[in-house]
DNA sequence: GACGATTATATCGCGTACGATCAATATGGT
DNA sequence: ACCATATTGATCGTACGCGATATAATCGTC
């Protein structure tokens, strides 16, 4: 009853492997789009609000500056965004996206498509699946 | 209806956030035993079937050689294991526990214990949850 | 208006991930 | 025995993720 759990038994492998496996199927649907797989949750997030300061984006995404600093200096140097600093508080800098930025809104539509279809198209169990991931994640940042 | 969807409504970001969530969960309580994560990843699939080749770990743990040789070099570097080639096969390097990493095997159950509370505890659920992704996960490997 | 505390971002170092490539060993056909 | 081919790990370069620390700007208090 007490035995040890095999490596499939462990929410936390399962949760391990499959971030991976989706990272695997984004990576070549994103390169023609020169983006890596955090670059586009990146741009995910400023599609739905632009003109924010690193630590919000970092908020939303769980990161720190210490990563978020070196990927969009990435992202500024592909001219996806820019990053300017704020002239009421100099402290702070305003990341917003180029029109090149925002038209690759267009193209991800497709990959969307195509994630969608991977996962196997039932709309209704993802959503659902999603759901309690959330209200996991949430459990797990209240500690 | 077509609107593009927020951050927190892409499964693949759940994932991703949910994976970071139990990484920096599991982190302060593994590192008094002097691991990360992914080591203790690797521990418990030793523990379960031990003296294994570094490919039949990668196929387990869905890593390859240049993720798991460098890891695998530091955790002998910390004596939890032993890389030796196969006498039989000069090609084959197995991957055996030592004492030490044998012995982990009992801290790691506080471990699990821990980690079941902060995640609210409740088995059935957390079963359920683990079976979807593991089926998501086959789904998105045989692509 | 000077100064300590706070806030916002940057930097450094280490450890994964992974595509691409390489070196060594084994194997099968001739 | 010989050689093309396959298998197995190792190496290299780039990009995250994050703990620890540094730097610069702002705020609060006097």
């Amino acid at each position: 009853m007490d035995r040890p759990l095999q490596i499939d038994e462990l929410l936390c492998f399962s949760v391990y492997s499959v971030n991976h496996a989706i990272s695997r199927l984004y990576r070549p649907l994103l390169a023609p789009l020169g983006l890596t797989y955090p670059q586009y949750l990146v741009l995910v997030a400023l599609w739905d609000r632009d003109k924010r300061r690193v630590n919000d984006l970092g908020t939303e995404l769980q990161l720190d500056t210490n990563t978020l600093t070196p990927l969009l200096k990435r992202m500024e140097a592909a001219e996806l965004l820019t990053r300017k600093r704020n002239p009421e508080d100099e402290r702070s800098l305003i990341v917003a996206l180029t029109d090149k930025g925002r038209n690759l809104q267009d193209k991800a539509g497709e990959v969307t498509s195509c994630v969608l279809e991977a996962m196997g198209g039932d709309i209704e169990e993802l959503s659902a699946l999603r759901d309690r991931l959330n209200a996991l994640r949430h459990k797990l940042e209240q500690q």
